[in-house]
DNA sequence: GTGCCATTGTACCGATCGGTCTACCGGTAC
DNA sequence: GTACCGGTAGACCGATCGGTACAATGGCAC
């Protein structure tokens, strides 16, 4: 995941993934007999339990709705490392649209703006305003990351993570 | 610069390279003597030369702060192709960081932020919150590419640049 | 022990990578 | 005409690409 996250689809060698894994060739083709589209599907599947254990279900929890969307805050700065780590999905998702992992990104961004709507209705928002916003605070963060990486320089990130969850929430 | 925006920097072969822009390798190395790097060098400058006149200098204007941002908007709507374009910057930039091209991704994004302050300066905000709004503004533009591309779903993309004018001028 | 099978290391495959070489073309100078 | 030269095509280079073949390893069943 890491090689992938950081060198995208096509800088992700299998030399590399081998060197990154500790496994040869053969081991990696035995448990990935379909190549580097089957790694990168596993990847994908990983990522996409990670996040619903750390992301997706925290946000659907119970709590008070800002103490959900802070929850995420945590594990998203966590996540991306303070804005220092290239975010998996923007960089498989931002190339060709054609690949065959395309659908699993797309299925992921889903689940987040799914999840992340719930406690914005919680506290009351229409379910299509829950939505959108949802939708723009993703972007939002995807958009942090990015900028982040180019200016090597982590506090638009930083901001962009304190300012959510209040106006997430604003009436 | 197609060719790089959608397939990144390792997808961006020399043999692609030579087929979109219908010369021989060797006329290539012609004009870029050093390679690859000097391709995607030529490219950032052809890049940069283009958002200095139909983007950055709009900004810099003298016409009315909110007749500036809608500028703006028309031309990135143009230039992402209604949210359906990758970015070239945002592609190159959520890489590896220490290839040579990345001074001048960062470039571009400085000069950009910069260029966007001026027209918030104008409209008697701080030069501190000009250049924060700036920066959040242009994260939520690369965020909604980002996002817009992987749901292939340009809505997030069009949203986004509607309402930045208004909320960017907010008092 | 023996057989079995999942797993692994290593050599290897054709294709493609980024990059170089040489021969050639078409204009311009004289 | 001829010398010159910016530009070009395409063969070619070693390295690496994604992927395969095959023999060896090692643990487990019996």
């Amino acid at each position: 995941m890491a090689v992938l996250r950081q060198q995208g689809y096509d800088g992700a060698s299998l030399s590399e993934l081998s060197r990154a894994t500790g496994l040869g060739k053969s081991s990696l083709y035995h448990h990935f007999p379909d190549g580097k589209d089957d790694m990168v599907g596993a990847v994908l599947a990983h990522l996409e339990q990670t996040l619903e254990a750390d992301l997706f279900a925290p946000l659907r929890g119970d709590g008070p709705p800002a103490a959900r969307l802070r929850a995420m805050n945590r594990t998203l700065d966590a996540f991306y490392d303070h804005g220092q780590d290239a975010c998996l999905l923007a960089n498989l998702g931002i190339g060709e649209s054609s690949r065959p992992f395309h659908p699993r990104i797309r299925q992921i961004f889903a689940r987040w703006i799914e999840a992340l709507a719930a406690p914005l209705r919680a506290a009351g928002l229409s379910p299509s305003v829950a939505r959108t916003r949802a939708e723009d605070a993703i972007a939002r963060i995807q958009g942090a990351v990015v900028l982040a990486r180019s200016l090597q320089d982590s506090t638009v990130f930083a901001r962009t993570l304190r300012a959510l969850p209040t106006e997430l929430l604003r009436r």
